[in-house]
DNA sequence: TGATAGTCAATACA
DNA sequence: TGTATTGACTATCA
């Protein structure tokens, strides 16, 4: 892996300062276009990073670079244990219980810029990943299936690499956190990382703004310009099987989280209240969540949290905070219920709205658990994580032609009714074209 | 076997 | 076009 700290942070300084240039013109001017009015005043140069991330060129060349990055981060036994995955919302989603293995973005990431190229808005992001990659080098060389060195990708794809670093990051630390590592570090860095969990500008209780942040998220980028995995094809990396360990994990990653992220400190605040909030220790309800569907109105979680320092290993969502920041970012980016459901969450659109509309405590909850997982995790995931989740998910979608959108013929966490039986949609043609982009196309053509 | 949970596709609605 | 609702279905559990 030829993945340095340097080559880190002068990929998410490429990845955000350059996006406007390596748009395309054609995503460029799309982008504009139809996103003149959501992007938010003030907020352009990430918009462009983050189309640009989401952009056709960065999926295959992000993807890998995710890996790559996980793969320098994921050096510790911690790694071993999530063999690969790194982030369901990574493109791997839908995983079957079970099957332990998801999609990974291994490829080794291309060439970065020095990180003077760096643009000091994203600064922390590349400090964040500086440090990750400084506490997980990736020793061994260990096979990558998918990590084929994927041909030279075009500039565009830097920015998808930078989202892979951040997956390396968020596993990290979860990982460092759960052996027992120095999460110190991290205590900062943390933060800046998390910013997009908490972010929600509107929409969200008091509690998740707490603590200071770092200028709002950017606008979301273009629908557009998520959906154009062109290039991506075959860029599966890793089996689908090989995910679930992720699910799995994501238990101790949690915890891990809980721990070292958000309470962290007291700082905490706002830092950790993006994750203190949503998650609560088991004994000390969260709040509203726990009480019920339209409990009262924000304010719960935030401060329920409770911190997350406590809660270890039992530590519980907070569905209703998560329901309504999910909400807030789907809005937030303009990204259809629809979309997020078969690509984040691996259920249809009607599940995904009833959740979000009428969240079920979690101790009610059952396997549905996991669904609440998979938006908190996505939660979890820096914007440009998430982006490129969806998009890479939406990728692998059309690659792998998932049935009903679900993905892989893997089965859903609890397979719904007919949705079994029924026979194979018809799903992945009616996704919008915006986000699947004309890639499936392309690449069935 | 019935109750419950979870999900889906279809459809209505804004 | 995106979201909300509904009815039907399967899986799990007592």
């Amino acid at each position: 892996m030829e993945l340095s700290l340097e080559s880190l942070g002068g990929l998410h300084g490429v990845a955000h300062a350059q996006a406007g240039e390596l748009l395309s013109p054609g995503h460029a001017r799309s982008a504009a276009a139809q996103h003149r009015g959501l992007v938010a005043p003030g907020r352009p140069g990430l918009v462009a990073g983050m189309a640009s991330l989401l952009d056709g060129g960065g999926g295959g060349g992000g993807a890998g670079g995710a890996g790559g990055a996980g793969g320098a981060g994921g050096g510790t036994d911690f790694r071993g244990e999530l063999a690969g995955p790194l982030h369901p919302a990574m493109g791997m989603a839908c995983e079957a219980p079970g099957l332990g293995g998801t999609y990974t973005t291994l490829t080794p990431l291309q060439h970065l810029p020095p990180l003077a190229a760096v643009a000091d808005k994203f600064h922390q992001h590349a400090a964040a990943a500086a440090v990750a990659g400084a506490h997980s080098g990736h020793p061994h060389a260990h096979p990558h299936p998918a990590a084929a060195p994927p041909p030279p990708p075009p500039p565009q794809r830097l920015a998808a690499s930078v989202s892979g670093s951040f997956t390396l990051m968020r596993d990290e630390r979860a990982a460092l956190a759960s052996v027992g590592h120095l999460y110190g570090p991290y205590g900062k860095e943390l933060p800046a990382m998390g910013s997009p969990l908490s972010p929600l500008p509107n929409a969200l209780p008091p509690a998740l703004h707490g603590a200071p942040q770092p200028p709002p998220p950017p606008p979301p980028p273009p629908l557009a310009a998520y959906g154009t995995p062109s290039h991506l094809a075959g860029d599966k990396l890793l089996p689908p099987a090989a995910f679930e360990p992720h699910a799995a994990l994501l238990g101790r990653a949690e915890d891990a989280l809980a721990r070292g992220l958000p309470g962290g400190g007291g700082g905490g605040g706002a830092g950790g209240g993006g994750t203190a909030g949503l998650l609560a220790p088991l004994g000390g309800l969260a709040a509203a969540g726990t009480h019920g569907p339209h409990a009262g109105g924000g304010g719960g979680p935030g401060a329920g949290g409770g911190g997350p320092g406590a809660g270890a290993a039992a530590e519980e969502i907070n569905t209703k905070e998560v329901a309504q920041r999910i909400t807030a970012e789907l809005k937030r980016y303009s990204i259809p219920q629809a979309i997020f459901a078969q690509r984040i969450l691996c259920r249809s659109q009607g599940t995904l709205s009833d959740l979000l509309r009428n969240p079920k405590p979690w101790s009610k909850l059952k396997s549905g658990r996991e669904t609440f997982r998979r938006m908190w995790k996505w939660l979890q995931e820096p914007e440009f994580q998430r982006m490129s989740a969806l998009r890479l998910a939406g990728r692998s979608a059309a690659h792998t032609a998932w049935p009903w959108g679900a993905g892989l013929g893997l089965p859903s966490t609890k397979q719904g009714g007919s949705g079994a039986t029924r026979p194979p949609p018809h799903a992945a043609a009616a996704r919008p074209a915006s986000w699947l982009g004309t890639p499936l196309q392309e690449t069935r053509a």
